[in-house]
Order: structure tokens, then C-alpha cells, then sequence
DNA sequence: GTATTATCTAAGTCT
DNA sequence: TAGATAATAC
């Protein structure tokens, strides 16, 4: 029992239990990767075979890790694991056995993407109109009907469904599905769900498929099954109906995925599934403070349905939750890039302690801005990554193409890309044959010659490129990833037209960002071959797979870089930082505005500001500002209901101090006065929970309820428009209370101007002008 | 068939 | 605001 020493008494039973189905409910923080970790190492120390395991993580990135801190613990064997992703591990498999379900093993693996480029098509060639049919939508449709195993014919034979559909004047998505998989499968491209779809295709219809897996496979380790869908239930539960020896580790409060059809009921019913089944509860947090801890419990006690349980830690009290305010998303990032800088100075903090935490991808802006201005490095993941910029996609698809003939996403790409003369005209007359002879464009492409469809010149256009592409898929076995990918840039083409675009700086870009294509091509090419993958030449097609399903959170930091982390919190998830920054906690924001119709939405965002606040071990804090920009438009919010659950013993309020730190008007001023008065009518018509906490609660509210009115007010009483626009930067200003100063910089767009002004003895503000009744003092 | 200009719309989270 | 698409001119 050496092996588990490490462990506390629940973490050693959980990890020596590795007979029979059991369940781990692991708190946050509480050491689940530690147990999975633990139990597959246990599980190759007592004999059995690593060939024999499949450990099913959330990120490609966790596999990594565990794997390597499996072989630090027990050696090289570790390697033999099947250690991935759902997708991924699955992927390889069709791979394998593709012919079984009619899909050739070099099919593509199509992105989201792709996936709406087709429903566009389809929903602009079916003359529906694509406001009430919106891609997005009709994609989640789908996407939700194959997580359920519904196939396009189980949709159109499905009543409630279609009834649904035609209630909300949407009766013809089923029809889209239909032609949506067909599309697909003329392009020999599978989507995400697809990938769990045909396993589960894959295993039902052949009995002998399914043996083969179930005798290899032995142990089954699911991590975060919080978050698996039907589809991928079915699977495992498939797949270890025969040794039963299935192990699943999870919590329902950080359950966070119900948008992509994840099913906490599918932890909820594991007893059910397995009478004889082992649940053990890991409620120790090794993570947090107790402010922390006690903080996310007090959050999380809002949702109706738990699984019971207690999390604690016996870690320091710790530094209370600080809850900030500002006047702007602006302000917001300067305000957490200025906290950054003191706490780096004063604890000796490295950038890698913080991670900036935010709802929405787009809210990077603001916080990225900050950090340059005062010099923080920092590295954003997620967001418009780097395999979706265009340049890469072009290269891609080339790619793609030379992998997959009939790949038609790839194909539209690339056919006039360098120009070639083979314009939208002849390809529409091109996609509208393939579609009457139900064939791929590739196949019509390579009869184009006998066919009289198009114009001598044009085919004969349209021959080159298809010799082109054939000649470079002779070298897909011969040439290894780098050599191959490198030819195909250079001899499309598209390497010297981005050279030759260099004039400005996006154009540098472009070019610099294919070079960094293909160095990590070359790296991929140099790398060793993992042990699962047959030993052999590495591969274009290879790389292609690699990051069909590799994702911005499964990159590494490989250069150890000293950087502060920015995430959206769904990303965060399983990560932990010394210092969490939690940024834009505003109603709409969120919660989000999409979720505030029902509650089960609401409950699933509880869950995703507890696994932000539970990120966190040393401090959180919390922010919101009065007002975002959202494309392009100013837009005020009011704090998150959130906030009002959070137990204020726990929280430090710094949000009054903040918002008077702006009063710039008489009104403000007497807002102050009164402010008193306010806060009792105020409370009369609200029945506070305890004392302490609706006192904090309603100093937040009605704060930024003043604000609000003062805003208005002001706006029709105060300085007009053109006077505020008539303040340029470097002019000499007087303010009523902060005296003289000199306008450093004037941002913001035309209305809501704001300026940074120096002011001689009360140093550096920022101003809205609007409201800052500036007198000019000197041009 | 291609270049230029006007107009639209998007950002909710992810494999 | 910015990128994508449609409309227009060449």
C-alpha cells in the first residue's frame, strides 16, 4: 500500500477500490486528479496490463498530465494507456473500424465552423429565411438531437419534436438535418457529435466490434462525468457492460455543460445503473482559504438540487473575498491590473499566480488593454484562436483537401484561393450538378473533361487543380508532415502571396502566422510517437488529427513563460491560481441574458460562478463596472444577483469607496448628503436574510441606483455635449474639487468621452466628461 | 471574373 | 467596432 501513502484515508479507499463499479464525488480541490492518477497507478502496480485501461479526461492537456505524473510514479509503461478526450479516444477508434459504418478512415473531422458554413448553404438553397432559421439555432437542434442518438430519420418520425418545431414556425429543421448529414457524408467529414454518434453506431450494429473493445478494454476511468452527455454514456456504459469494472469521478456543483446536452443525471443515476456500485465522497478542499471555501458553499447552497455533501478545509482563514466596482469595463481592467502590480510587489507574487476569469470571450479586450499599459505579460487562451484565423484556415484546407479529396468545406476554400480564375459562377453551376447527382464535387471535378457543364477554359482550370492536389496525396505516405505541408505551401502558392502582402502590419502578420504554422509542424514531425499510435512515420494526416480536436486549453505553456493567465471560466475548470481575478459580475453578463428565463439556467450559472470562486486559494476578487461597451455601443449594467448571495462575513466591500472616488458633480456630492435617508426606504422594502449582509447588499444597490439617476440628470442638466467635445488632450483643466490639472489622454467615443487628467495636487484621474465639469484653463 | 464599396450582423459557454 | 457578405462597377 506504499503506492498511496500520499493519500488522505477517503482518496486511499477511493484508489484501492478498483474491483466493480464505483463513484467518486470530489468536491473542489478536494484531489481528484490526484486519486485518478493514483488508482491507474495502483492498478499497473497490482499487475494488470496499462494495455487494458481507458482513462476519459475533459482535456486532451489532463490526459498529458496525468500520464506524465503517472510515469513519474510507476515508469514507461504508464504510456500504454488510452488516455484522452471522449472525442479523441473515440476518433482513433472509427478510425480503425470506419469501413464498419460506411466512412472512409481518412474522413474529416469537421469544426463548428464548417458545420454552420453547411446549414447556411442548405438553408439558403432550401429558400428558408435565415432569421427565423438561424445557424446557430438549427445547430443546436441538431446537436442536441445527436447527443441523444436521435438520427435524422428518428427526427422526422418523432412527433414532439416536430411539433416543437412547427410551434415555434421552425417546422423545416428536421428537413435541414436530413440534408445536413447527408452533406456530411458526401463530404466524408463527421462533425463533434458525429464522433460519439457513430461510436455508439459503431458498437450497437456490431456485435464482434464491441467484443473486441470490451476484451481489450478492462478498466474504465471517466473524469468530470458531470459533464457527459447521453451519447458518451452510452458508450462507456457499453463498452463496460462486460467487466463492469468502471470507475467515475465527479460534482454536480460544478456542473457546466447542460448547453452542449451534458446530463447530471447521468451521475445522479449511476446507482441505478449499477446496483452493486461504491460511492465515495472526497469533501476535504486541499485548495482554499476558509473565506473561500465558506464563500463558494454559501453560493452554491442557492441551487435546489445537490448531491449531499460538506466541503471544508482545515488550509488559514485567508483574506476575505474583495468585491470591487467601477465606472467602465476600462476602468474594470485597470483596476485589476493595478491590484496585479501591488500584489506582485508586496507578496512577491509571480505572474503566474493570476488568472483573470471572465463570462464571455469578448471581455479579454478590456483586461488585455490594462495589462500592456502597465507592462503585465500575460497569454489569453480561447478566444478567436489561432487555427481560426484565415490565413491558417486557408493553409488547412489545403490540407484537408489533400487528406480527404471530398471534403467540400475544404474544397470552397481553396479553388480560387490563390486566384485561379474558377469564380463563383462555374462552382455554383459545379455544387448544383453534384447535388442533382447526388456526388461529390471531387467526382464531378475529376470528370470535368468529358462533362460539358462548363466552358473549355474553366475545365480545363479545374483539371490542373485537381492534378495538383492528386500529385501532392501521393505523398502523403512518403513524405513526412513537415516536407509535405511545406511543399503545399509553396507550391499552391500561398506562401508567396502572403509574402508578397507584407505592407502592413496585418499583412506581417498573416505571414508570420503561416511561418509559426509550419515550425510547429516541423516540432509535430520531430516529436516521438506516442505509444498508442503504431509506430511510424509522422505524418500530415497525422498532425491534421492531432488538431482537429486540439483545443487552446490543451496547449501548454512550454516556455514556462512568466504570464498571467486570461480565461473564460468554462475554460478554467480543473485549473487552480494563488490569485483569481473574477471580472464583469454584472446582470446579463452574468448570468447571462440568455439564461435568465429559466431557472435551471439560472442554477447552471450558480454553478459556474462557484467554479470560478473555487479556482481561487489564496485570494478572489470580484468585479463589476457600471458600464460596457458591446459592439461598439455603451451599455449600463447593474451588479449581478450573484453578489446579493454572497455572505457578506466573507466579503470585503470595497465598492462604496470606489464609487465615491468619482463624484465629479455637486449631485454626487449630495447624493452622499442624503444618502442615509435613501438607504432606509430602501431597506424597509426588503427582508433581509441577516443584518451584515443586507447591509452590504444594499449599499451596492443603491449606490449604483444613485448612479444611475445622477447620470441621467446630469446628462440633460450639465455640460452640453459640444462643450465636453471641445476638450483636447494636453489642455490645462480646472475641477471644482480636484483643482488644476493637465488632460494626459482622451479616449472613449464621441458622448461618453472619458479623459486622463493630471491633476497638480490630487493626482491622476479619469474623468467622463460628460459629467466632469472641466473649465479650460489654457488650449 | 475581379476589385471596390456598402451594408449587415455579431459575442454565450466548447468538443 | 470588425469581419463577412451583398451589391455595384469595371
Amino acid at each position: 500500500m506504499a503506492l498511496l501513502d500520499g493519500l488522505n484515508k477517503v482518496q486511499q479507499e477511493a484508489a484501492a477500490y478498483t474491483e466493480g463499479p464505483s463513484m467518486i464525488i470530489a468536491g473542489a480541490g478536494s484531489g481528484k486528479t490526484r486519486v485518478l492518477t493514483y488508482k491507474i497507478a495502483h492498478l499497473i502496480e497490482k499487475g494488470v496490463d496499462p494495455f487494458n485501461i481507458m482513462s476519459l479526461t475533459f482535456t486532451n492537456k489532463a490526459a498529458k498530465e496525468m500520464k506524465a505524473r503517472i510515469e513519474e510514479i510507476i515508469g514507461t509503461q504508464a504510456r500504454s494507456v488510452w488516455m484522452g478526450t471522449f472525442h479523441s479516444v473515440f476518433s482513433k477508434i472509427l478510425r480503425i473500424e470506419a469501413d464498419k459504418i460506411g466512412y472512409p478512415s481518412n474522413f474529416t473531422i469537421y469544426d463548428s465552423d464548417d458545420s454552420k458554413s453547411i446549414i447556411r448553404k442548405i438553408i439558403k438553397e432550401e429558400q428558408l429565411d435565415d432569421k427565423t432559421y438561424k445557424p446557430n439555432l438549427v445547430l443546436g437542434r441538431i446537436s442536441s438531437a445527436k447527443n441523444n442518438l436521435i438520427s435524422p430519420r428518428d427526427y422526422n418520425n418523432n412527433a414532439s419534436l416536430l411539433s416543437t418545431d412547427k410551434e415555434s414556425g421552425k417546422g423545416k429543421i428536421g428537413d435541414i438535418y436530413t440534408i445536413y448529414q447527408e452533406r456530411l457524408k458526401r463530404a466524408s467529414a463527421m462533425d463533434f457529435d458525429d464522433l460519439l454518434f457513430n461510436t455508439n453506431v459503431l458498437l450497437r450494429d456490431n456485435a464482434d466490434v464491441l467484443i473486441k473493445y470490451q476484451r481489450r478494454f478492462k478498466y474504465f476511468l471517466v473524469d468530470e462525468y458531470q459533464d457527459t452527455n447521453h451519447s458518451q454514456y452510452l458508450i462507456v456504459k457499453r463498452l463496460a457492460a462486460q467487466s463492469e469494472n468502471i470507475t467515475v469521478v465527479g460534482d454536480d456543483a460544478q456542473s457546466i455543460y447542460a448547453f452542449r446536452g451534458a446530463n447530471i443525471q447521468n451521475i445522479l443515476n449511476m446507482n441505478k445503473d449499477y446496483t452493486n456500485l461504491k460511492t465515495f465522497k472526497l469533501e476535504q478542499n486541499y485548495r482554499s482559504t476558509q473565506n473561500i471555501v465558506n464563500i463558494a458553499n454559501s453560493i452554491i447552497s442557492n441551487n435546489k438540487k445537490q448531491i449531499e455533501k460538506t466541503i471544508w478545509t482545515s488550509n488559514d482563514i485567508g483574506e476575505k473575498i474583495s468585491l470591487n466596482s467601477t465606472l467602465s469595463d476600462t476602468e474594470e481592467g485597470s483596476l485589476v491590473a493595478r491590484n496585479i502590480f501591488s500584489i506582485k510587489n508586496t507578496q512577491h507574487a509571480n505572474n503566474t499566480d493570476f488568472a483573470i476569469l471572465y463570462r464571455t470571450n469578448s471581455q479579454s479586450r478590456s483586461m488585455e488593454d490594462a495589462l500592456r499599459k502597465m507592462n503585465i505579460a500575460y497569454r489569453i487562451y480561447g478566444g478567436l484562436s489561432f487555427y481560426s484565423r484565415k490565413e491558417i484556415k486557408d493553409l488547412l484546407s489545403y490540407y484537408r483537401l489533400v487528406i480527404n479529396h471530398n471534403d467540400e468545406e475544404a474544397m470552397m476554400r481553396v479553388i480560387n484561393y490563390p486566384k485561379r480564375g474558377i469564380g463563383s459562377t462555374s462552382l455554383d453551376k459545379l455544387r448544383i450538378e453534384a447535388n442533382r447527382l447526388q456526388m461529390s464535387l471531387w467526382d464531378l471535378m475529376t470528370n470535368i473533361m468529358q462533362s460539358n457543364i462548363l466552358a473549355k477554359g474553366t475545365a480545363n482550370k479545374i483539371y490542373d487543380f485537381v492534378n495538383m492536389i492528386r500529385t501532392f496525396a501521393l505523398d502523403l505516405k512518403k513524405k513526412n508532415a513537415y516536407d509535405l505541408a511545406n511543399d503545399i505551401a509553396k507550391k499552391t502558392g500561398i506562401y508567396s502571396t502572403l509574402y508578397a502582402a507584407r505592407e502592413d502590419q496585418d499583412g506581417i502578420m498573416r505571414f508570420e502566422n503561416v511561418e509559426e504554422l509550419l515550425s510547429s509542424i516541423k516540432e509535430f514531425t520531430e516529436e516521438e510517437n506516442d505509444e498508442a499510435d503504431a509506430v511510424e512515420m509522422r505524418t500530415l494526416e497525422l498532425f491534421m488529427e492531432d488538431i482537429a480536436l486540439h483545443t487552446d486549453a490543451d496547449k501548454n505553456n512550454e516556455e514556462n513563460q512568466d504570464v498571467v493567465t486570461l480565461m473564460t471560466i468554462h475554460a478554467s475548470k480543473g485549473l487552480e491560481f494563488p490569485y483569481v481575478f473574477v471580472v464583469g459580475m454584472e446582470e446579463n453578463l452574468f448570468p447571462s441574458m440568455m439564461s435568465l428565463t429559466s431557472r435551471a439556467d439560472i442554477e447552471e450559472e450558480r454553478r459556474l460562478f462557484y467554479v470560478a470562486l473555487t479556482r481561487g486559494e489564496k485570494q478572489v476578487f470580484l468585479s463589476y463596472a457600471g458600464s460596457r461597451y458591446k459592439w461598439g455601443n455603451l451599455q449600463y449594467s447593474e451588479p449581478s444577483r450573484f453578489l446579493s448571495e454572497l455572505d457578506s462575513k466573507y466579503v470585503e466591500d470595497n465598492t462604496m469607496d470606489q464609487l465615491l472616488s468619482y463624484d465629479q458633480s455637486p449631485i454626487v456630492r449630495s447624493m452622499q448628503a442624503t444618502k442615509n435617508k435613501d438607504f432606509k426606504s430602501f431597506v424597509s422594502k426588503t427582508k433581509p436574510k441577516s443584518k451584515l449582509q443586507s447591509r452590504k447588499q444594499v449599499d451596492i444597490q443603491t449606490n449604483n441606483k444613485k448612479l444611475k439617476r445622477v447620470e441621467k440628470s446630469t446628462v440633460r442638466s450639465g455640460v452640453s455635449h459640444d462643450q465636453a467635445n471641445s476638450i483636447k488632450e494636453g489642455m490645462e483643466v480646472f475641477h471644482d474639487r480636484f483643482g488644476r490639472g493637465k488632460v494626459e489622454t482622451i479616449e472613449g467615443p464621441k458622448g461618453d468621452r472619458k479623459a486622463i487628467v493630471v491633476f497638480a495636487n490630487s493626482g491622476t484621474k479619469t474623468l467622463i466628461l460628460k459629467f466632469a465639469k472641466l473649465r479650460i484653463l489654457k488650449q
